[in-house]
DNA sequence: AACTAAAACTGAAAATTTTTCCTTTATGAC
DNA sequence: GTCATAAAGGAAAAATTTTCAGTTTTAGTT
């Protein structure tokens, strides 16, 4: 599909807040309540819109430790490739999972109480799985910047 | 503030569908139409709840490039760190930075259209802000998991 | 320039949801 | 048992979403 200036304004809007009723969006854009609600149904049936989430601060539910982990498996057999990447979608520690180029095959994102919760996690979980040749652990020492909006 | 099973069920669903209506949720958690309203305003005031957002797809919108960027500073001045954080912070192609142990000082998640972008990103923006050392970038090749949904 | 078809827009009405208000129930302290 | 507090339920009110019918705009064709 194809947007055109208020869709780009419109995705950015929500992308921010999603909460926003349509008669803000309405002021917003310069439009009626109605063309609002089409241009969002639009989006969405189009499956520019994914879904809509609410964020949750994680320093609020105790899960204040954030880590990166690079992972290089034994081998680059397909069968492990795919059975690593099933059973790493299944840890819901992992927020993010990406196979990546470069030195080690992926970078996970992965969210847990405190270091401890960490070192049980890799111990009990993450180097539970099959194949994983090696591994290496990066700490968040602080969230300079996190956003779910990409830029339109 | 303390969550029980409900809470706790509640935000899970919360954050993976935050369009779901009360009277939906009411039935997922046996509850009555207004006890789920009044929890979710008091997860909302608690701030446990963050916001609620539209996720986009990407490859909707032509931002199919993921890269992550190490970063290392020049010198760990303060003056240096505030500047070059504000800074990246500004770029709107900067999803995610964070500051973490290990070689490098930081890491982000940048989201282009692809690799001539980023190529464009590197040399415009990112490598004109001041102060940077060394950067070492590895490139998205499929994306395994991606979740905003913190474990609860 | 006039015509047509498709797409987008508008305002009003209908349907649904959110929000408020008041009563009831459960829990723990005294 | 009584009181105080927190959580829950139901019904009504307020607000929002969704539908609908009709109009305007746009783009392409003749």
């Amino acid at each position: 599909m194809t947007f055109d200036a208020i869709d780009q304004k419109l995705l950015q809007l929500l992308q921010n807040d999603s909460k926003q009723t349509n008669k803000e969006l309405s002021n917003a854009l310069n439009l009626s309540v109605t063309a609002v609600f089409e241009r969002i149904k639009k989006l969405e049936n189009n499956g520019v819109i994914n879904k809509y989430v609410a964020l949750v601060k994680k320093e609020k539910v105790d899960k204040s430790f954030v880590a990166f982990c690079h992972i290089k498996l034994s081998q680059h057999i397909q069968e492990y490739v795919v059975q690593f990447e099933k059973e790493v979608t299944n840890l819901t520690e992992v927020l993010e999972c990406h196979h990546i180029s470069g030195d080690y095959d992926y970078i996970l994102k992965v969210v847990v109480k405190d270091m401890e919760a960490f070192r049980e996690f890799m111990v009990e979980k993450l180097t539970n799985i099959n194949h994983i040749g090696s591994t290496h652990s990066m700490f968040v020492i602080s969230e300079v910047k996190s956003t779910t909006a990409i830029p339109i």
